[in-house]
DNA sequence: CCTACCGATCGGTAGG
DNA sequence: CCTACCGATCGGTAGG
């Protein structure tokens, strides 16, 4: 079922090229952003020319939905699939924000994650590029509040906990790990957030809803 | 004292001149990024010949650092000159933290916070630009960490908090709720935030460090 | 502050 | 997949 092992060589080759492109494209957008992702300058850092990159994608805006949609796929298997080992609940919500942070500290992108590079350019320019990011960050968050959802209904957090609060909440210290950690050139940012997940987590093991936790 | 008393009227004029142009480059900066800041677009916006504006500024690089300059003035006089007329310790944190806010959802810039969408794009590009959005950033940051340590001082939060973990905490659903807002276009995001920051602060006057927090 | 220009690079296309 | 080209725009400079 190897790529390698279909017929159609010129085909299997055009895969094989156009994965390798795509993992270095990915890695650029990270760090000169999404727009900053030239053709031409693609076509140099992998060795080929200008016409080949161009011809492969079709156009700037197409390079962009592809490398979007790769990045989707390592986010997928580097923090998605790896946290479904885990057993439903707390355990599975925690093996989820560590496999998180874990993505964002070792570098998986060069720029930390392709995500809040993404939105960041993105948030304010209505288009195609726009709605793809917008879709990924969706799909996270409802996938982070699912398994905060879970959490509830096995009696690992209150059960007045509102779960989407929840999610925002965890999310913005995520967030904040991956941003400071770059612009500071520190790892004290990870550490800071996974203190601060923990008092949110241990808050809503107790009472739920921050509103409730008055005396 | 006006500019325009100023008798040098070429200097005036320039003066003048200059302020105008920093306004509008303020403003497509954080909708294009400084980098997607041009020159010739600059000129256009204003009305002016691009050699204009390149005799103004020098070079693209001191364009970007006269915009971050120009950014660092309003974010100055928008967030921290009105939070200073509020009593120093619990009142003056949380006016600071209602005109950031306030500053983020009032869209004083078209693309949210500057400073967060300049982040965003040079957390990654070592040079004077990163350098000087980074400093801006830790002033903020630092003032932020002071409000907190005034209110610990005037025993309005628990003398057990830990300023510099409290300052990430708060400051990390801030820039969540400019970034989410932008990227959705909601304005669900504040009061996600405004919510999650009161939890904080509740958590903190009762017994700081969330991992005291403990029965 | 303007016009007019420089070389380099942009996205994209043609032809093979 | 390549070379060779298109018009447009980039940052920057010269001369006034």
């Amino acid at each position: 079922m190897d790529v390698m092992t279909v017929t159609d060589g010129r085909r299997a080759r055009g895969d094989v090229s156009r994965q390798a492109v795509m993992a270095v494209a990915v890695d650029l957008a990270t760090v000169n952003g999404l727009d900053g992702l030239s053709i031409g300058g693609l076509a140099s850092a992998v060795s080929m020319s200008k016409g080949g990159i161009a011809g492969l994608f079709g156009s700037k805006e197409e390079l962009q939905l592809a490398t979007v949609a790769a990045a989707a796929e390592i986010f997928q298997h580097t923090v998605i699939a790896p946290a479904l080992t885990a057993p439903a609940g707390l355990p599975r919500l925690r093996a989820l924000i560590e496999a998180w942070l874990d993505y964002s500290e070792s570098r998986v992108f060069p720029g930390g994650c392709f995500f809040a590079a993404a939105t960041a350019e993105y948030r304010s320019r209505p288009g195609p590029v726009r709605d793809a990011v917008a879709a990924n960050l969706l799909r996270w968050r409802t996938f982070l509040a699912e398994a905060i959802t879970r959490a509830i209904a096995a009696g690992d957090l209150a059960e007045s906990t509102d779960a989407t609060q929840l999610a925002f909440e965890i999310s913005a210290m995520l967030d904040a790990a991956n941003d400071q950690s770059l612009m500071f050139d520190s790892a004290a940012p990870y550490a800071r957030a996974r203190s601060a997940v923990d008092a949110l987590l241990e808050r809503a093991r107790r009472t739920g809803l921050a509103h409730r936790n008055e005396r």
